[in-house]
DNA sequence: GGACAAATTTGAGCAGCGCTTAGACCGAGT
DNA sequence: ACTCGGTCTAAGCGCTGCTCAAATTTGTCC
C-alpha cells in the first residue's frame, strides 16, 4: 500500500476518498457562479459524483457547510491582511491603509468567501462553531494599529473602539457596495473604475487621518 | 357605489381587494422574522389568506416582489436622510454626519428593508426595474454635501467621487456589520452598546474631517 | 487470513418551495 | 342581460433540505 490514507479522490471506488473537501470545493464553485442561494447540497453532491444523501455524513446541514466555508474565508482574509501589512510602510496610518486595501481586494477576488462570511445566519445567535466571533481575526489586526495611530496623533484619542469601528466600516462598506450593492453593476453613477476604488478610498481615508487636506 | 375602488381588504369576498399590498406587508413581516431566505411566496400567500398561485397575478416572480420592496426601502431611506439633514446643523461636515447617522438608524430600524435593498440579485445586471441604479437616492444626497465640505476645506480637494465613496462606505459598512455581520450578535469583542455605534462612528469621522484630532 | 465493527454511500421517501396551466369566479361596461 | 377582463383556485412539475433503513467498503483485532 503506497498511499496509506488516500486523502485525494479515488475515482471509481465506492468510497469517495475525501468527500468533505470535494463538497467544500464544489460549493465554492456554485456560490461563485450564482451566489449563496445557488448552492444546494444536491448540486454539490452531483458535482462530487455522489448521491444526494451523502453530504449529510460530513455536514449536519447546509448551514454547517456554509459555516465551514466561512471559517476558511476568515483565515484567508487574515493571511491577505498580514501579507499586505508586512509589505507596507510600517507607519500606523499606512498600515491601516494597507489593511483596508487588502480587505477590499479580498472581497473582490474571493467574492464567494466574502458572501458566505457576512450573512445574518452565520453571525446569528450561537450559529458559528468557532470559539471567538467570526470577525475576531479582523478586529485583532486593527486594534494595535489603531492604538499606534492614536499615539502618533493621527487618530482621535480616547477609547480606540470608535476608531477601530470606523476603520473596519470603511473597508467593509466599500467591499459590500462592490460585492452586493449598487457598485457591483455596470451602471454609471460613478465613473471611477471599480478596480481603483479600494486604493482610492483608502488613500482618501489616510489623507484625512494625516490631516493633509487642511492646507 | 360609496367605495369606488375598495383599496382595503374585503374579507370574505372572492376577490381580495388589495392583494398586492397585503403580499408586500406579509413579505416584510416574514423577512423581519427570519431574513430574506425565510420569505416564500407560498407563506406570504397563506398569511394573506389566498391560494399559493395567487401572488403570481401581482408579481411575475419572487425576485420582482423583492425589487418592489427594495424600491419602497430606498424611498424611506431617502426620507429619513432628508429629515435628519434638515434638522441638523447646516455646516457641510455636520450634514454628512447626519446623513450617516440616519443611514445607520434606517438599517437598524428597518432591517428587513435594508436586507432587501442590498442583495447581489437586486443590483445584478439589469435586474432592477427603476430608471436609475438602486443607490441613486443615496448618491445624489451625498454629492452636494461632499462638494460643500471640499469648498469649506474639510475634505480633500479634487474629484469628489473618492470622498463620496468614502462617506457612503463608512455608513454602509457600519450598517452591514450591525445588520448582517459580527456586530449583530451579542458576543463581546466590542464593548460599546450597539445603539451608540452609529453616532460614535459618525462623530469620529467628523472629528477627523475637521482635523480636530491633530491638537 | 477471517470475522466484526465503524465509517461511508445509496436509494427511497417526506414536506416544502417556485412557477405554470386550465379552469372557476366576480365585477364592471355596453 | 351579457360579455369580457381581471382575479383567484386547484392541480401538477421539478427542485430542494433532510431522514432513514439497507448495502457496501474499510480498518482492526484475533
Amino acid at each position: 500500500m503506497p498511499v496509506p490514507p488516500p486523502v485525494t479522490t479515488k475515482k471509481g471506488s465506492y468510497h469517495h476518498g475525501d468527500l468533505r473537501e470535494a463538497l467544500l470545493r464544489a460549493s465554492l464553485e456554485l456560490i461563485e457562479e450564482g451566489g449563496v442561494q445557488a448552492l444546494s447540497l444536491r448540486k454539490a453532491a452531483r458535482r462530487a459524483g455522489v448521491s444526494s444523501g451523502a453530504p449529510y455524513h460530513h455536514f449536519e446541514n447546509r448551514e454547517v457547510l456554509l459555516a465551514a466555508l466561512a471559517t476558511e474565508g476568515f483565515e484567508r482574509l487574515g493571511q491577505m491582511m498580514d501579507e499586505a501589512t508586512s509589505a507596507a510602510d510600517p507607519a500606523p496610518v499606512a498600515q491601516l491603509q494597507a489593511c483596508g486595501e487588502a480587505y477590499v481586494r479580498f472581497a473582490r477576488q474571493h467574492t464567494a468567501y466574502f458572501r458566505v462570511m457576512f450573512r445574518p445566519e452565520l453571525a446569528g445567535p450561537d450559529a458559528y462553531p468557532g470559539d471567538d466571533p467570526p470577525g475576531g481575526c479582523v478586529f485583532e489586526r486593527l486594534v494595535g494599529r489603531v492604538i499606534a495611530a492614536q499615539e502618533a496623533g493621527h487618530a482621535p484619542a480616547g477609547d480606540p473602539e470608535r476608531m477601530i469601528l470606523l476603520a473596519w466600516s470603511v473597508a467593509h462598506g466599500l467591499s459590500s457596495l462592490l460585492v452586493d450593492g449598487p457598485l457591483q453593476t455596470g451602471k454609471k453613477m460613478i465613473q471611477m473604475d471599480r478596480d481603483d476604488m479600494g486604493e482610492a478610498v483608502m488613500r482618501t481615508f489616510s489623507t484625512i487621518l494625516l490631516g493633509d487636506h487642511l492646507r
